[in-house]
DNA sequence: CTTAGTTGGTGTACGCCGTACACCTGAAGC
DNA sequence: GCTTCAGGTGTACGGCGTACACCAACTAAG
């Protein structure tokens, strides 16, 4: 009877309760989330945990090791491969799967292309994936550069780097007469973007450069990387000339 | 007669001479080269060019632009398109030649991909890059879509992220026996990875993870895609399915 | 019940960073 | 010869990551 309240008191004075690694962790992801990469500081971090900036020190040893510790929760989120389907259902499925795991955080491609150490829940992913291809029948060889060439693709990322094709040049807040002149300009400078942002406007019925749909572009090149795979397989291919599979059953 | 060797003489006092947008960026270009991106700030680069960090801002607006400016220049190096070959070999070309002078600057390729507003240089790689495929016939949509998926690799980025598949795991200095049974356990954690490892250690008859080529991987997956992309070409593949130009034709 | 040790939060301080703003200087144009 | 003004300077501010010394509260041993 005594203790209790005491306790409870004590939660609330000071709303806190104790800190630990995955307290953290979660803290920071989600503060991420809302705030952006960008803005997310150990001090920051520290403020939203109503605890002072060194005290996190005593559970990440540092902020790169907090960024691990990030792609570590969200890649920890990603579902277990599908079992009893085909290697490109699988693979298609898990990416996507993965895809929409890491959708939920805008950061997360930033910072998982950023890390160079792997960390166990990065390295496990990608054992699982690979894991996919040899139960398909891949050589060792053959998934090995498989996996090189889905790269990125393999967390579901898009490439980014050519994200609407014109809305850039558009710059923050025109009047519209100006980004119409800058339009035609930009018409004139760069005629087969232009072509493009007008074929793909049609296409959606929408202004100039509206964008593009992004799981649409993910799943196009997705496919044509499966299907490549899936020739390459089939007349087994291999990287080494001198094992002369591929002219021998080709 | 009376103003040069003033001039000379002013040259030898203060070694610098007037700063111009230039040679700000051609300095800050070659200072990454050196020191890396990471620690490349005002202050290093106005140290660099023997000037107060201040007197940047008279030459870039901010660090930004600094950045924009810069890969404007690297980008500005890639030679132009061949002429006089099918679209599959200018592309190709196009894309080793742009990876050959990107990766005269290890930093580019994550400062080009953090850029979000496009640059005139980077717009005009672009459009003549899309300028390739719609001189070789194929239609605005699938110019489009074919940009997409080749994605950062038109700058002959290869996709990080699987880079030695071992090699981060075995941690900075170790001594080799612990490395070793570390190595072991991998492999018990791992043991796709592991295949894979030692497939590709084989392979080029070197330790395990030791890395893996760069080039090569590069190429294969390019020239995975250039298929793709022919092969989409040839039976006149279209996004909208109402055109049924896949259909009709394949 | 005391006491020593450990775990985790605190406070202060340092050296970096980008950059706002006021100032000065030397060359160019009237 | 005076003005103008582009371009270099100096100072200062608020932010960052984090080293280091300290201290409070809990645990375990005597």
């Amino acid at each position: 009877m005594e203790r209790v309240p005491e306790v409870t008191e004590k939660l609330e004075v000071d709303q806190r309760v104790r800190l630990n690694r995955d307290r953290v962790l979660r803290a920071a992801v989600s503060l991420a989330d809302d705030i952006g990469i960008d803005w997310l500081s150990m001090r920051r971090l520290a403020q939203e945990l109503r605890v002072v900036p060194m005290a996190l020190y005593k559970h990440v040893s540092n902020k790169e090791e907090l960024l691990d510790g990030m792609v570590e929760a969200v890649v920890a989120e990603i579902d277990p491969p599908a079992a009893g389907v085909d290697w490109k259902s699988a693979v298609r499925l898990r990416v996507l799967s993965a895809r929409h795991s890491l959708q939920r955080h805008p950061w997360a491609r930033r910072v998982l292309e950023s890390r160079t150490t792997k960390t166990p829940a990065v390295l496990a992913y990608m054992d699982s994936f690979i894991g996919i291809f040899l139960a398909g029948g891949f050589s060792a060889d053959l998934a090995h550069h498989v996996m090189h060439a889905l790269g990125g693709r393999m967390w579901g990322f898009t490439q980014e780097l050519f994200e609407d094709p014109a809305a850039p040049v558009g710059q923050a807040a025109m009047p519209p007469a100006i980004q119409d002149v800058t339009l035609q300009q930009m018409a004139q400078l760069y005629p087969n973007i232009a072509v493009i942002a007008a074929s793909s406007a049609h296409d959606n019925a929408s202004v100039v450069g509206q964008g593009c749909d992004d799981q649409f572009e993910f799943e196009f090149a997705l496919d044509l990387l499966l299907d490549g795979f899936e020739r390459l397989h089939r007349q087994g291919w291999s990287s080494r000339p001198r094992d002369a599979r591929q002219r021998a059953d080709g």
